[in-house]
DNA sequence: AAACAATGTACGAATAATCGAATATATGCA
DNA sequence: TGCATATATTCGATTATTCGTACATTGTTT
């Protein structure tokens, strides 16, 4: 591939590692504010190794800041351009939304089949 | 987790269609032109079959559409947010420069090491 | 119809992502 | 020091992605 295939891969990195409910979910949260991985977890009911695995994926990427104090380790969103990208895709999804409730409803039902 | 767990899955679908390089390549082409397989394939260097392959993800998740004319199919970004959302990611990446190339150069290196 | 061109799909192997359970590593407090 | 709390890491099993090879499909041309 042609051209600055590292910064390709830069690129779908940060989209990989948002490509994930939850971390999607924890994105959200922290776009809002600062929150502890302690809350966070019982925001989004999560199980607590998972989440600090989740919370690995995005400090890896930069997405996510860590800060450390005490005994707990707050967690804030690096860049707030990646809030306002996760809000543009609420545009796309308004915009599409007659489609997307299809997508959503073929979601679901493959839920029921697998329950 | 609470709240709507469907919405997130489906943003989650659409970071994820573009977490790999080569898709993000094929996005970038398409936000500029529509372009038939044939022509992505040449443009970026790619296998057939691994183009039509990361295609389909794109169609999957409806951030592409294809128009068949003839023999052909071209191919065309879905919603031009979509192009906005990967041009912020240069700001993003312009913002955060010395420390993405620290990341690309260690990308470098682990490519270095295993070849 | 036969050959060709462009594209898509199926399959299997290799690799990567995800999860829960268990364990480790701080830090705070008695 | 000893114990509790908050968070991170490791491990193994399961599932998902990715890739190449081979084949299928569709439309075009002769």
């Amino acid at each position: 591939m042609p051209q600055s295939d590292a910064l390709r891969r830069f690129k779908a990195d940060i989209f990989q590692a948002l490509g994930h409910p939850t971390r999607i979910a924890i994105a959200e949260e922290l776009s809002r504010q600062e929150l502890s991985a302690g809350q966070l977890i019982q925001l989004l009911e999560l199980e607590q190794a998972n989440a600090s695995q989740h919370l690995a994926v995005l400090r890896s990427k930069r997405i996510v800041i860590a800060r450390k104090q005490g005994n707990q380790v707050f967690y804030s969103l690096r860049d707030r351009a990646l809030g306002e990208i996760l809000e543009s895709l609420r545009g796309y999804f308004q915009r599409h939304l007659r489609e997307a409730k299809a997508d959503l409803d073929e979601v679901r039902r493959m839920e029921a089949r697998t329950r």
